[in-house]
DNA sequence: CCTTGATCTAAAGTGCACTTGAGAAATTAT
DNA sequence: ATAATTTCTCAAGTGCACTTTAGATCAAGG
């Protein structure tokens, strides 16, 4: 009666029992104990870890989603206007994830797929757009 | 004379010389050795190397890219039409990861960002479209 | 020739994201 | 009340992609 229980969040999130344990010494979660010293949730709980999963597939790191979520208060439930000010900013990141990996995609095409690959030319290696975001990368590659 | 070393490929495509150690070992290059022993590479290799690092930029893990790479010639230059059979195959893959991504990022905006996240209705529960590829995700989540 | 720097091997360590295992206590079902 | 299930903690293990360390050998410049 008095909140969800782990096995109830890992059913309703696919997530395992050990995940969501896990999640919650990342601050993902902030369940509080019972008498026995189980885990109790809130149904807002479910949205964070849901969150959480989604971000995660787009490439989010738990430290990220972490700092994200930090923004939400923690034991009453997150307003829409809470969640949408988060969604926000991370769209920003998504876009620009989505952005490098068409230009490497394009590259890829016009680059890899002509295997001029270690001219210094290419594209590909020219370093004055920063794939930073992404990996550190080749940095010089001189002529072959 | 003969062939390329460890360090000089580690100046021209930015990897750490233990990094390149390591690709060998998962079958990226193929060095063979001089008679102290010491690894020496063909300018093929740096191709390879290149390949191997804008592979793993697009997503593709080192297993994948080795699955690819078994491809191409061991010992000789791989020509212009052995890179871009592999890169061909490649972009299938990228172009589905980028279409996911979208599809993740669109209903981030129509879902999360509205507030309803955990409603059975919501777009980003409807197992009916496989996000498989980017991971298991959440299964069921009824009514919150 | 000799010193300095590069390279060698093998084993252990790192960071992320978890899972597994062990033994004990709480909860639920019969 | 008892059995079955779930949960608890804490430590150790897993897989990926590497890096670090240690001690030894090789190669190159003065």
């Amino acid at each position: 009666m008095s909140g969800l229980t782990i096995g109830d969040l890992s059913t309703r999130t696919g997530l395992a029992v050990s995940a969501i344990r896990f999640y919650e010494t990342h601050g993902i979660v902030h369940p509080v104990r019972n008498a026995g010293g189980h885990r109790r949730y809130d149904k807002a709980d479910l949205r964070r870890l849901s969150f959480a999963m989604i971000a995660q597939r787009l490439g989010f790191s738990l430290a990220d989603i972490a700092a994200h979520m930090a923004h939400l208060p923690t034991h009453k439930a997150p307003s829409k206007t809470d969640w949408s000010k988060i969604s926000k900013t991370m769209r920003i990141d998504i876009t620009e994830r989505i952005t490098q990996l068409e230009k490497l995609r394009d590259r890829l095409d016009g680059c890899i797929g002509c295997g001029c690959l270690s001219l210094a030319s290419c594209a590909l290696y020219n370093p004055s757009d920063t794939l930073g975001a992404l990996g550190a990368g080749p940095r010089t590659l001189l002529t072959d």
